[in-house]
RNA sequence: UGUCCCAUGGUGUAAUGGUAACACUCCGGUUUUUGGUAUCGUCAUUCUAGGUUCGAGUCCUAGUGGGACAACCA
């Protein structure tokens, strides 16, 4: 039972002083709260993976909550999306919830804090409201609906939501301080009225409640006792505590906002906007682009819920500003594909190489295991034949010592065949090589047994035979971006820096049982990388997204 | 010409006033029928200046650098 026992992170830090100071440990209750505008995308899965974290860690449960408060921009699309992604993150929530469930407590609310003299509806337009509210260094000044009468705010207030006021015409203002030094406390907007129509509520509601009225009395609501959020609401917090202190009752919880650094993965952009971007502007596919970093767009390329989650657990949780290298995120899923995935021979750039002492006509059907790290996963059929496609790049006529592959007049293996030696190649009147004749060493077939067949040779290649070659669709995909950080450059717009070479598309010759996997399964090509079946697949015509490639260290060399 | 947040190897995190550590990356060795995996190892870190203290990455002050804040968005 020798739990070992990783350092906490200053989130479960600020939980565990609440516990130490009389929090009861059954009153921990955490919520993800996405708003349905769109879909997730990396970011959100380590806001994901903290909230869940946390409520498996403590045992206590995790609220998904929708936070719907703006009809011009939410769809019922993105909450199926949005529930999609969480489930597949291998996450269950305790309840699911709305923000427009609360239309009414809010409302209530708002219409008790005009009678206490804390709201008033202001009737300027948005730009008279805007310049009273001053700048970050210079303090508003009070605007002159602020001493509106409690019975004309509550009049006008009443008029808002029965809709008989167009939009803009009206908001409703806490009533807070006009010179204060952060600008939310400057009488922010609790409510505007909204002439749509709304995801889940339809025509009930002509007004509609601003983020910062809604979210920590949501979060009261559903007795939230933790609300972590990233670091740009930190200035709400004073806004959040005022809101609760409006309406908190004695006997009650009274959540508490923390914040923490969003997550930014090099080479992604991760804004809404800008994702969007590369979508309407054809860069990649759909939104479930296999190089996009939302969630959907991971999971087709292969990622595994597995490696993400790994991966948000090991890059922990801060408070600065930071840029984690995909390289970690890349070693998760490495690590996690490597366990998972079972390996096959698929040649991505083929050249025919003819064994000249092999029978022609021949066909032997040789055994190769699914997966060396766990022979439990068994063992398959490949067909072996006198002509095989093997890589391009694994023959050279003549190469250096530190060149394992094929040369003539050296030895090499076959994976799960027999050790050949290369002879000679064809060349084309451009000089461009076309074939490759080798001779086999017939007594040193893999696991026959014989001498021949423990023999050491440097090099092993993978291949598949020509007749039995079954032609597949394989899309290499690279980086998106070229840079690191594409969407920081004070003057290159991130579009400048989109990679033109992000995606690859080849005909590669792939093992006959290989037409067995479904769409959504992953192998790991040997030598080559992890590859899964992408749903475009058909009959006819496999298609493989290169989910990620092996660790290369002879590749760095090479170049 | 404001308020607030942040600062530990190339990257991300830990050290809770007491020997600066872990992972990734890089580089190198061993094993290997994947130049993969596994395994061993090397290199490399507390922004600056003062102060408190027997002792400071940690506490205080100032500076420097980075970031947030002026949507009827969230």
């Amino acid at each position: 039972m020798s739990e070992d026992k990783k350092p906490n992170n200053f989130i479960e830090d600020i939980i565990e002083d609440d516990l130490n100071n009389g929090l009861s440990k059954d009153k921990l209750r955490f919520r993800f709260p996405p708003e349905p505008n769109g879909f997730l995308h990396i970011g959100h899965a380590s806001a994901i993976c903290l909230n869940f974290g946390l409520g498996e860690k403590f045992g206590q449960p995790v609220n998904l909550r929708f936070d719907d408060t703006n009809p011009a921009k939410e769809e019922a699309k993105y909450v199926d999306a949005i529930k999609k992604d969480v489930e597949w993150l291998g996450y269950q929530w305790d309840e699911l919830c709305f923000a427009s469930d609360y239309f009414q407590e809010l409302y209530d609310w708002a219409v008790q804090m005009i009678k206490d003299g804390k709201a008033y509806v202001d009737s300027q337009s948005s730009e008279e409201i805007a310049d009273q509210k001053g700048t970050p260094t210079q303090p508003g000044v009070n605007g002159p609906f602020r001493d509106r009468s409690v019975e004309e705010n509550l009049a006008l207030f009443k008029g808002m939501k029965n809709g008989e006021y167009g939009e803009s015409e009206h908001v409703l203002r806490a009533k807070i301080n006009m010179q204060s030094t952060n600008m939310l406390m400057r009488d922010p907007i609790m409510y505007r009225v909204v002439n749509r129509s709304h995801h889940r509520t339809g025509e009930a509601w002509k007004i509609y409640p601003m983020y910062d009225w809604t979210h920590g009395e949501s979060d009261y609501l559903e007795q939230i006792s933790h609300s972590f959020c990233t670091l740009e609401f930190l200035p709400h917090r004073e806004l959040y505590d005022w809101f609760l202190d409006q309406i908190v009752a004695p006997n009650k919880l009274r959540p508490k906002q923390r914040e923490f650094a969003r997550r930014n993965v090099s080479h992604t952009v991760t804004s809404k906007r800008k994702l969007q971007q590369l979508v309407e502007q054809g860069i990649v596919t759909g939104w479930d682009d296999p190089r996009m970093t939302t969630i959907s767009g991971l999971r087709r390329r292969g990622y595994t819920a597995n490696a993400i989650k790994n991966f948000a657990e090991s890059i922990g949780i801060g408070k600065r500003d930071n840029l984690v290298d995909m390289n970690h995120l890349e070693f998760h899923l490495r690590d996690d594909l490597n366990k998972a995935a079972d390996r096959v021979m698929c040649v991505l750039d083929p050249i025919k190489l003819i064994i000249t002492n092999y029978p022609e006509g021949k066909v032997e059907m040789l055994e190769a295991e699914n997966s060396q790290e766990d022979v439990s996963r068994g063992y398959r059929e490949v067909p072996f034949s006198r002509e095989v496609f093997i890589e391009r790049e694994d023959y050279k006529e003549e190469g250096n010592k530190k060149f394992f592959r094929l040369k003539n007049g050296k030895e090499v293996r076959l994976k799960n065949a027999y050790i050949i030696k290369g002879e000679r190649c064809i060349k084309d009147a451009d000089g461009n090589i076309t074939e490759i004749h080798a001779t086999y060493d017939p007594d040193s077939r893999s696991s026959s047994g014989t001498d021949a067949s423990m023999r050491k040779v440097k090099g092993t290649l993978h291949w598949v035979s020509v007749a039995h070659a079954l032609p597949v669709e394989v899309r290499l995909y690279d980086r998106l971006f070229t840079v690191a950080s594409p969407d920081t450059d004070k003057e290159k717009d991130f579009m400048e820096f989109v990679n033109p070479e992000s995606l690859e598309v080849i005909t590669a010759m792939a093992e006959p049982a290989m037409k067995n996997l479904a769409a959504g399964d992953t192998v790991q090509f040997q030598r080559m990388g992890y590859f899964c079946v992408d749903p475009d697949s058909t009959e006819d015509l496999m298609v493989f997204n290169r989910t990620v490639t092996l660790r290369d260290t002879w590749a760095k060399l090479d170049t």
